[in-house]
DNA sequence: GGTTGGATTATAACGCGTTTTACTTTTCGT
DNA sequence: ACGAAAAGTAAAACGCGTTATAATCCAACC
């Protein structure tokens, strides 16, 4: 029987949707490996048993996420450049229906002090971006020179460290959709064809006027500074 | 008189320098803030008196290499399009000269869990980027049109996360000159004038056959799964 | 069914950044 | 020159992630 590694991954299970509860319930504040280990019912020597760290552990819930975020972006059927943007405002969306909990394990997943094996920006969320890539180049709309990989890591950074400027608090929702968005189109444009190159170009204007809009009138603290050295 | 605020200032220095000296002899590991208040000659609650925390320390040990970086660069006199990929060579070339010390200021500005102020991506970093993009639409490279700030940000965030994969020790300094003047191209070439966005085509194909060379040749952490899924 | 061995447990400990507390030193207005 | 206020000091403590140490449990083999 593997009825040995059934149990570990019943305790595996138990652990992540422990975590997932508490992080819903309390945010980051009030999570800690202890709270954790409580929560579930186990020792705190136990999830360093299953997991390796703490670290590990949100990898783990931000991947479970990733997998609904994946089937929903799907659903919405969009065409191979415009899908970007819709990841994006997808994304958005998820977090603006659990904030603090996503808050939290973004911080968590990234914030700590975890120089492991897996740290800025892990495997599913690349493979994610490098299809979409590969989908609109097969479609057309970006140059057939283009190397997938590169392109979708210089995307997918430029959408990571906006979310992680919201996870510190630092922009809200709606500037990260903004801000990614304008990447993007910039990132995507210098790739494209000339036609989709021009698509993409009516996008940046409009971008641009709501980005300083954005920061004209509400300086949080980054954008602050930002406006007052103008 | 402010001889009480010249105490401060002097006190001040002593930790920056001492921290500065403790880096570059042991690099991240043997740094704490005991470490560095013995080392200062201070008490450890005294850096949190002057600084506030550890972040804030790093943040102006950071701060003063700067200011040479920016005079350094100044010096080369490159022309407003070629200066961008120029200051990132030469960023990298400051880095080769000492790595392990800048890999441990930026582990340490960054990766700890500083939620604070400021946290991703601070001021002087900002401005010096968005004067450079000032420069060169004046200079009539990059479409008038373009907002300064909204594509200094772009760059900056692109160049900074690049640097930080590299301080948690998943690239390589070259790897690093290469993928930010890749994200560099195609961000200038989507803002750029035609006969600019001419130019920077011209560089894409090589740097991303450099890129792929790399991958293929030297697979890492995050560059082993890369190649794998190909 | 008893024995064995790997997993889980409770618990203590480590080093970290940070805060607090209580004591001492230094500066400045009168 | 003296007393009040401000600031620096040592030392202990807190909570954190993580690790080490034994004791204990429980599935798996003879």
């Amino acid at each position: 029987m593997a009825s040995r590694e059934q149990a570990k991954d019943q305790r595996r299970k138990a652990i992540v949707a422990a975590a997932m509860r508490l992080m819903h319930n309390r945010g980051d504040s009030g999570f800690s490996m202890r709270a954790l280990a409580e929560a579930a019912g186990v020792s705190i020597a136990t999830p360093y048993n299953l997991f390796g760290s703490k670290q590990a552990i949100m990898l783990a819930v931000l991947d479970t996420g990733m997998a609904l975020y994946e089937e929903r972006l799907e659903q919405l059927d969009a065409d191979p450049l415009e899908i970007f943007f819709e990841a994006v405002t997808l994304a958005t969306e998820l977090y603006a229906e659990a904030p603090k909990f996503h808050q939290a394990v973004l911080f968590s997943a990234y914030g700590d002090g975890g120089r492991d094996y897996r740290a800025v920006f892990g495997d599913p969320r690349f493979v994610f971006w490098r299809t979409l890539v590969e989908r609109a180049r097969e479609a057309g709309e970006l140059d057939a020179g283009i190397d997938a990989s590169a392109l979708a890591l210089a995307l997918g950074q430029q959408f990571f460290i906006c979310i992680l400027e919201w996870a510190y608090g630092q922009i809200d929702l709606s500037e990260l959709e903004c801000r990614v968005h304008y990447g993007f189109a910039l990132l995507l444009k210098g790739a494209a064809t000339a036609s989709a190159a021009d698509r993409l170009a009516g996008k940046i204007p409009e971008l641009q006027a709501h980005l300083t809009a954005m920061w004209a009138a509400e300086p949080t603290a980054v954008v602050a500074s930002r406006v007052q050295s103008r």
